[in-house]
DNA sequence: CAAACATATACCCATATAGGCATGCGTCAA
DNA sequence: TTGACGCATGCCTATATGGGTATATGTTTG
C-alpha cells in the first residue's frame, strides 16, 4: 500500500507545509486564490490544489464573490491533532526534568547517542512550520 | 515533485495512524518491537520500519538489552506540532460560541442565506493579525 | 560450535503525491 | 457579444510510501 493519501485526515492534509502556510495565512481572515498565490509565491493551480486538500478533510471553506472564491478556516478538524499531541505533554515537560540525569547515565555510552538527545532536545525546542 | 519523506519532520512521521499507535503504545514506558507487533498486530518488519522514521524524527530512542531493542518515546519533537496546531484553538472556539448564539435568529430561512451570514460572523470574528 | 531467537534490511509492487503546464468554465467589463 | 479575468481540473512525471516476503546481522542457549 501506498501512504495515505493527504484527505484521509487532518493529519495528513497538515503534513504539508505549504497547506500549513495556507491556513497561516487565512487565520487572518478570508482571502481570495489571488492572494495566497501572491502570498505563498505559488503557481495558482497548485494553490487551488491544496485548498482542495484542506476543503475535503473539513479546515477551510469557501464562498463565492463574483468570479473571485473566498476561502477561510475552519480550524474545528485540528482538534483531533491538538488532542492527540497534548497528550504527550507531560512527558516532554517529564523529559526536561530527567534529563540531565539522562545524560549522566549515558556518559560511558557511544557519543552517537548523546549527541542524538541534545540535537532532539532542541529541535523540538524550535516554533513549529519547519524547514 | 513527491510528498515530502516521512522523515522530514514530526508532521509527517506522525501522520500515519501505525506510527501514532506506536507512539501511543510507548507512552506507558519501553517496548521491544516484539511487544508492539503482538500490541499492534502488524509484521515485525513493518513495525521496524516505523520505528525507525519515528527515529529519524526523534520521536524515539532505542537501547539495546540482550538481542532485543527496547525503544521509548521522546516526546520533543511533538512541541512544534503542539504549538503550531495551538495557535488555532481560539479560532475553533470562537467559532462554535457566536454561532450558536445567532443560530436563533435564522430559524426558518433557507440555507444558503444561512450560509452567507455564518460566514459574515466568522469573517468578523477573525479580526486578527494581519501579517 | 550449532540452533533458536530478536531485529534490521533488501527487494518488489501499487498507489498517490506535488509541481509544471495547458485548458475548461463561469463572471464581469467594454 | 467578445474578451479579459479568476479559479478549477486534467494530464504528465519523479518520487517515496507501506505492506509483503526473504534474508542478513547479532545474541543467547544447548
Amino acid at each position: 500500500m501506498a501512504r495515505a493519501a493527504t484527505t484521509t485526515d487532518a493529519f495528513n492534509a497538515v503534513a504539508e507545509p505549504r497547506r500549513r502556510e495556507i491556513l497561516d495565512a487565512l487565520a487572518g481572515g478570508e482571502l481570495a486564490v489571488g492572494d495566497l498565490t501572491e502570498l505563498l509565491g505559488l503557481a495558482q493551480p497548485q494553490v487551488s490544489k491544496h485548498l482542495r486538500v484542506l476543503r475535503e478533510v473539513g479546515l477551510v471553506e469557501v464562498r463565492d464573490d463574483g468570479r473571485r472564491r473566498l476561502y477561510r478556516v475552519n480550524a474545528a478538524p485540528l482538534r483531533a491533532v491538538h488532542a492527540w499531541v497534548g497528550q504527550y505533554e507531560r512527558l516532554w515537560n517529564e523529559r526536561f526534568d530527567l534529563i540531565d540525569g539522562v545524560l549522566d547515565e549515558l556518559a560511558g555510552t557511544e557519543n552517537e547517542i548523546r549527541t542524538d538527545i541534545e540535537t532532539d532536545i532542541e529541535t523540538g525546542i524550535e516554533t513549529g512550520r519547519g524547514d
